[in-house]
DNA sequence: AGCACGCCGACT
DNA sequence: GTCGGCGTGCTC
């Protein structure tokens, strides 16, 4: 048998994939031990790369070839591949990140033997002695069908050992597992949208198709995806479930539990133990599992029988890694489920404009839930209150403290949201509404207090802090977003007998903190509930009929042209939270600008009418969707070498940028992190080819510039950029 | 990313 | 005379 010459990538920051060569018969997808410098690495078997024509002398052997699972399936490749060259990441890297750890070292896994125990014709005339309890118990169950060791387990803890017995007796074996028919737990009724909406995701014919599922909050988008299922696991078919970090709750995948009781549903997210996570990966791989719920890595999962792909709560943030591979689940799911030939529902209360452009442009289409699901349940009444005109106590106006009171005395739970992090400061004229613009772009400058400037994110314009209004000639300028550190003690203050439950990102961080919370919180223990972004997530908190909004004004004049989006789906999501259950809901919202459009949305509810003025405005600018981003960031211990490096990148590549943009180099909007300091290069344009054509020039030139550079420097690119 | 190789400063 | 600093370059 002749050597055989096989393209392997490794788990390094390397672009290509090198030569071996093979004694024993490989395929793509084969994991393998290679020797790789001084130590021996896990690689993976790819083709599609063009080898480099090194002479056999020059290369070394596959040591090993990982062979007790298969070769990692067509479909898992492809996806790798894509998702390497569109977001220009090093295959090996990316395949990397879409695999589980377990199969990311350099040793083989052998799978257990997940296959039912069954009686062979010599265990069925086997009956054990009846005061071998334990026996006995078993071998009535298998009597009566096919045992999984975990089933076995259950009815004796010594199942193991006695089914082991019997294994090598003859007595039993192990038997493809019977095909469960698919059973149903009580499902609600529909009404007449969540109806519509599932017939008409269940009329289509078989094909990739990607919805919309557009629903208001509370509208009962989950019971339509569950339906929706419920006809793909008819068919025998798997489905995945992406949802955001945050929704991937104990109630959510109870819900599943309950209502296919009898489907194999895994679960997929980072914080899992890695022993749970291979597992339940390779169910999925291997056809086991049935339903996939996961975040934003489970969109990697192989799923040789996938029928459909959902993704809850599309427009969430965190369904973009933002690190290493930077990858935006959503997108990649679009593009797996057009190769798989399946279709995919996008879900939300309030869509990426993203995704409302892609309906507008007829690639997706869209379904509405215009009603809230339950029964009598009314969308909430949202106030204003003008914080110009009201005299605010500790930051309270007169009109919240009263509703908040009223709640406390009639004992129901209200919320208090404070929108804190998430926005780069502005400055802002409380008389005029002037905000400091970017003389060269249309964004706003961002406020630096220690330097004492104003300056721009995209471009790097920089310009002194005034003194006074440059519109008005008013002294009083301030930035947005400030002033909110205190409020939760101050309602402590004003309201000393209240129960409050502040819920951020410290009370959260345990393990079981969640878990605490929703106790008290649906045990009625708590009048108040406090706290920042994660209140404005899927979570049920059961009856809350007063939600109220302290400082939205930071999203609205914010550098970042995406705030606005993001704080009009915050408020609505946080608004939704009230008056879930027959109880009407309160929301009110204390702003210094009530007459700002996404207020007057807001108050009417028309998401629809503020996402088409969005979209109108991003086209006018020429941002994103109407044009496609890239970001190069570097970083460095000091910032002017990081600048210094974009600057020669901007220089060099200039002449290759046909059809581009490219601002910059600019300070990112976190410039100091983890004791280095971060510049970017904003690069665009309006043909996606272009852009895509240009970054595949970039690696090699960005490799040997950084070495310029000195040692320190890092760089790194972004596609599709979520915060800049 | 590692890891070796290599060429200059203060130590048993 | 050597131990060790981290700059540079390679890994099939």
């Amino acid at each position: 048998m002749g050597l055989q010459r096989v393209q392997v990538v490794v788990d390094l920051p390397l672009f290509g994939a090198f030569t071996y060569l093979s004694h024993f018969p490989v395929s793509p997808g084969q994991r393998v031990a290679v020797p790789f410098g001084n130590r021996q690495l896990c690689g993976v078997v790819v083709t599609g790369i063009p080898p480099e024509g090194l002479p056999d002398s020059q290369l070394k052997q596959v040591e090993q070839v990982f062979d007790s699972l298969p070769p990692l399936s067509a479909d898992f490749l492809a996806l790798a591949e894509f998702a390497a060259a569109y977001y220009h990441f090093p295959l090996g890297q990316t395949l990397f990140t879409a695999l589980p750890t377990g199969l990311r070292e350099a040793r083989d896994i052998t799978p257990p033997d997940e296959r039912p125990y069954g009686l062979t014709d010599a265990g069925l005339a086997a009956m054990p002695a009846a005061r071998q309890r334990a026996r006995m118990a078993l071998w009535q169950a298998l009597g009566d069908g096919l045992l999984s060791q975990q089933q076995a387990r259950q009815i004796t803890p010594q199942a193991g050992k006695i089914l082991a017995d019997w294994l090598a007796e003859g007595l039993v074996q192990r038997l493809e597992p019977e095909i469960q028919p698919l059973e149903l737990g009580p499902s609600p009724q529909l009404n007449a949208d969540q109806q519509a909406a599932l017939d008409a995701l269940s009329r289509e014919p078989a094909g990739f198709q990607a919805w919309l599922l557009h629903g208001i909050t509370g509208s009962g988008k989950t019971e339509v995806y569950l339906q929706r299922i419920a006809l793909c696991l008819a068919q025998r078919q798997q489905v995945l479930v992406l949802v955001p970090e945050i929704n991937l709750t104990p109630q959510l995948i109870e819900r599943f539990l309950q209502r296919f009781p009898a489907s194999r549903i895994a679960v997929q997210h980072s914080q899992l133990a890695e022993g749970e996570r291979l597992r339940n990966w390779l169910d999925a791989w291997q056809g086991r599992a049935d339903i996939i719920i996961g975040t934003r890595l489970s969109v990697f999962t192989p799923m040789p029988r996938l029928g459909m792909i959902v993704v809850d709560e599309e427009h969430d943030g965190s369904f973009k890694q933002q690190d290493g591979l930077r990858y935006h689940a959503r997108d990649l799911a679009i593009w797996r489920a057009r190769r798989a030939g399946i279709p995919i529902v996008l879900g939300s209360a309030t869509p990426s404009l993203e995704s409302v452009a892609n309906v507008e442009a007829g690639r997706y289409r869209q379904l509405k839930l215009n009603q809230r699901a339950h029964g009598a349940a009314r969308l909430p009444t949202v106030r204003l209150v003008d914080t110009r005109r009201a005299k605010l106590v500790e930051g309270l106006s007169d009109p919240v403290i009263k509703a908040l009171s009223a709640r406390l005395e009639r004992k129901e739970m209200s919320l208090v949201f404070i929108n804190r992090r998430g926005f780069a400061p502005v400055l802002a004229c409380t008389d005029c509404g002037w905000t400091s613009g970017c003389p060269r772009c249309s964004t706003r400058l961002v406020l630096h207090l220690l330097e004492r400037k104003l300056r721009c994110h995209h471009c790097g314009w920089e310009e002194n802090v005034p003194h006074a209004c440059p519109e008005c000639g008013a002294p009083d300028i301030k930035p947005l977003g400030e002033g909110t550190q205190r409020l939760e003690s101050a309602l402590g203050r004003l309201f000393p007998a209240a129960r409050i439950l502040r819920i951020d990102r410290d009370t959260t961080q345990r393990k079981q903190a969640w878990d605490e919370i929703y106790r008290k919180v649906h045990a009625g223990e708590v009048d108040m509930l406090v706290g920042t972004q994660m209140l404005a997530k899927g979570h049920d908190f059961g009856t809350l009929s007063l939600v109220t909004v302290l400082n939205a004004d930071g999203g609205l004049y914010s550098a970042d042209y995406r705030a606005s989006e993001r704080l009009f789906a915050q408020l609505t999501q946080v608004a939704g939270r009230a008056g879930r259950a027959d109880a009407p809901g309160e929301v009110l919202v204390q702003t210094q600008w009530p007459e700002h459009p996404l207020y007057q949305a807001l108050v009417a509810h028309d998401f629809d009418g503020f996402a088409a003025s969005l979209l109108q405005e991003r086209r006018q600018a020429a941002f994103p969707p109407s044009v496609y981003q890239a970001l190069l960031r570097a970083d460095a211990p000091e910032l002017a070498s990081a600048t210094a490096f974009l600057t020669h990148v901007r220089q060099q590549v200039q002449p290759l940028a046909a059809e581009l943009l490219i601002s910059g180099p600019a300070p990112a909007l976190m410039v100091r992190l983890a004791n280095r300091e971060r510049a970017q290069l904003v690069l665009e344009s309006a043909n996606r080819q272009a852009l895509h054509r240009f970054l595949d020039q970039l690696p090699p030139l960005l490799d040997a510039q950084a070495r310029q550079h000195g040692r320190g420097l890092r760089w790194s690119l972004d596609i599709d950029p979520q915060e800049m």
